[in-house]
DNA sequence: TGTATTAAAAATGTATACATTGTGTACATA
DNA sequence: TATGTACACAATGTATACATTTTTAATACA
């Protein structure tokens, strides 16, 4: 069962991490060969990941990653901020302990994770993080939504732990500390701290998000190309 | 192909029915001998109903129809509004007028099972036409969570379209003419009327759904059973 | 050059045999 | 009676061979 499972959360990870990219096609052969299975325990998975939005299976044409075209990409921008405070307010309300120990403990290695600048592991962590937040609304319905949402979260986030700058550090650095502060509000069932802390955690990781999908613009340099006209 | 498909439906049909009840445990074996598929492509399908929530799947012993204890039932009652009014709201917004003139046939094809007392039917298509609203919400994240809810709604739904009286098939007329408002609604994009007039439809469905968890208690009787304990 | 046809290949879909894991029953022991 | 163990049986998990479908490439023809 052990590589069985393995494939699973590696094929997660990799998919989170963008390490196959969003709409790439997913070979049956080469994948069960890679991880020493045999094409029918394969086949499972991605069926599983399909029911779980990782990946689309079309019928006789195989499986391709999930894609994230800009039409969704506008939805995503525009239902985070329910779904997400919806379930912080269910979180903080229905949370166990044992819940708050396990999110205190992701939150232990997500932040040595992203003060190491481990890239890949900060934001599997931070994923981790808040699908446990999920965990703790004890609600199945809006849980669907939000395991769809972070996915599409991780893959976009991509970029917000790799600090290119002292700003980007400090933006990590202060993703850290919203997380302790989100979890004491959790902890003492403080519903609206909670609620408010989450939105504000969101503006930070979506003005970062907006960066990615719509990078600053390259230099035009006019002069530059002043001088080559002229050199022409 | 046809008899995968065929397979994959009427086992989603038959749980939507409670044809098979919640809990219960669904064998490899005489489900691939009922609808003559090997076991591998049953299992397929097994993963992928898993992943939609209508199955729960676990290592080594099987698959079992996905339960409705009590405390899940709270947390839908809960969440319903919120889901089914956004839902509402983004189809008025995002239709399409090719996904209304689905929607139109499927309610065709519903009133005229309702009016028959074609139960199962009945139910089936208006899971369908609640299906087809979220689809036109054009929003992956809170479909998910939409047809969660919907496949608890329609199994505990079932009564609703069984009348026993009369107040009954006025609360299935009701529910019909309410269908149609809904699409008149989302046609004119009439947003606000929209979300409406589906709170509306959720509290019928709801006061049914609630005598169908909590039916009236069973004669008590008190004059007969006086009279046996003068009889002994 | 462009298009249509068709055969080879590569990939996905299915069935079956075998391996592994769970379950129930019979029997022994306290 | 209750608990524990052993073994047979039944169910799930996996690998492989074969069938079907899609894709690719090559060839013929306009």
């Amino acid at each position: 069962m052990n590589k069985k499972s393995n494939c699973l959360s590696d094929l997660r990870e990799r998919i989170l991490s963008q390490d196959i990219a969003p709409g790439s096609g997913l070979d049956e052969v080469s994948l069960s060969a890679h991880y020493e299975i045999s094409r029918t325990p394969l086949r499972e998975i991605l069926h599983r990941l399909a029911g779980d939005g990782y990946v689309e299976i079309e019928e006789n044409r195989g499986a391709r990653v999930a894609s994230m075209d800009l039409s969704v990409m506008r939805v995503f921008f525009q239902t985070a901020p329910l779904v997400y405070s919806t379930i912080a307010r269910l979180a903080a309300e229905n949370r166990t302990s044992q819940q708050l120990d396990a999110l205190k403990a992701t939150q232990l290695g997500f932040a040595a994770a992203a003060r190491a600048e481990d890239t890949s592991q900060s934001a599997l962590l931070n994923h981790q993080f808040h699908e446990q937040i999920g965990q703790m609304a004890q609600n199945p319905y809006l849980l669907a939504s939000l395991k769809r949402m972070l996915i599409d979260h991780t893959r976009l986030s991509q970029t917000f732990f790799r600090p290119q700058s002292e700003a980007d550090s400090a933006r990590i650095a202060k993703s850290i500390d919203q997380h302790d502060a989100m979890i004491a509000a959790i902890e003492a069932h403080e519903t609206a701290l909670a609620i408010d802390l989450t939105l504000q955690h969101w503006d930070l990781s979506r003005d970062q998000m907006e960066k990615y999908v719509r990078p600053d613009p390259l230099p035009l340099d006019v002069i530059s190309m002043k001088d080559h006209r002229n050199a022409i």
